[in-house]
DNA sequence: GCGTATCGTTGAACATGTTCAAAAAGCCTC
DNA sequence: GAGGCTTTTTGAACATGTTCAACGATACGC
């Protein structure tokens, strides 16, 4: 577990940082949460917090990268427990709400940074390419062996979609304030229902102009 | 023009703060200009630069504010220009990006500040209500006698969605790095392309569960 | 064991967005 | 024009994320 060449001393006192860091978001928020408090909270200076991490948010980064590690498990099983594509997918973002429904507003931290291209902790960017990709593994093990059948022009495509909608729908969790976010909930249910339909129909030989319209979406946002 | 009882000087100031504010952005980026200097641009002191304006985000908002406004000829152009929805929405869009076009990267300060919900300044917020509404009404005029017709179920939300359709773009258009966005304008083709074609075969009997569907998604947006 | 390079830690200093109490400038009434 | 109210302006103070030079500890080659 130890990375490079860091003693155990360090990567407790590195762990120790983040979980002080963890209770004093979840206490007071993370706005309300000083680098100062975070590093007063694990008993070093202040300078320690950034030998261990590059920024305040780099902490949030740092409690994304911990539980999707720890979710690996949960991920097998939402996709074993089921051969309904639609039962799998949401069982994968259910994971996903489970394990950050503790801190669902710290996510927006995440967030903030993350809509500037630039930003290293952008979940578009270079430096989370290895868990996006990780991410989007899990979707197409979602899809293979599931219960619609996809055409081949979109099979490449789709594990991506799907992603990109588990994205969607993680900030659409996080900035819902209806009671217990059951709106999130309803607009999942219903968004599966029509997305498993589409993928149902679009084998339909009538379906062929709109296969077509739908790849060159699909096409335009590759690089040229 | 003046808001409240504030005298012609004041206003001027104001515009003046404004204006050196978004040189300033333009020539050294956001980040690197700093609200001191932003008051030295004006000749005031720093302080005044947070009379007239409650951030340093507000800035870039008073400027989306006034480019918006200045727009309405623009916009109106656009949908005058032509029957075909297609053209009409592209034209909407196209104005959008012509207006932002000396200050795409500013706009990420804005996106920054906005994926908050509780930030003023979100797209999504009570403050920012009367503007997005005015958008969106653009988008029900591009509808109104074009050269599709639109299920009557759909009609209600067809507006808003075409309004939420704009922002992925305009988001997608900010973040683009392609030479001159090129990228950006062709999903915007792609996905004209395929919502209209969507439009247009939506009123086929044949299509009534998935009608069912997509609409069952747009109330599960609703608020109960 | 000793010297040395790397790792870890410190706390003060810095940068910058923002606030605020106080003063100045306008304006209005008498 | 004196007094008082509101608007505008000021610049220092504040809060807090981040950097940095210096120092201490640790491991490693010899």
């Amino acid at each position: 577990m130890t990375e490079r060449g860091q003693t155990a001393k360090a990567e407790e006192t590195r762990n120790r940082i983040l979980d002080g860091a963890l209770r004093l978001f979840r206490e007071r928020g993370f706005e309300q949460t000083t680098m100062r408090d975070v590093a007063a909270e694990a008993g070093v200076a202040t300078g320690a917090a950034y030998y261990y991490y590059r920024s305040k948010q780099d902490l949030v980064m740092a409690f994304y990268l911990r539980t999707d590690e720890q979710s690996r498990e949960a991920f097998a099983n939402a996709i074993a427990s089921s051969k309904e594509l639609k039962k799998r997918v949401r069982g994968l973002i259910e994971v996903k709400f489970a394990q950050f429904a503790e801190h669902r507003g710290l996510l927006t931290a995440l967030l903030k940074a993350g809509v500037d291209p630039r930003d290293p902790l952008s979940p578009f960017g270079e430096e989370t390419r290895q868990v996006r990709e990780d991410n989007i593994e899990w979707y197409a093990r979602a899809i293979e062996g599931s219960d619609v059948s996809v055409p081949k022009e979109f099979a490449p495509h789709l594990p991506r979609l799907l992603w990109m909608y588990h994205m969607g729908l993680v900030y659409h969790w996080i900035i819902d304030t209806s009671p217990e976010q059951r709106r999130t909930m309803r607009v999942l249910d219903a968004t599966l229902e029509l997305i498993v339909q589409l993928l149902r129909i679009s084998s339909l030989p009538l379906m062929g102009p709109l296969r077509k319209r739908a790849l060159k979406v699909l096409r335009a946002f590759e690089d040229d």
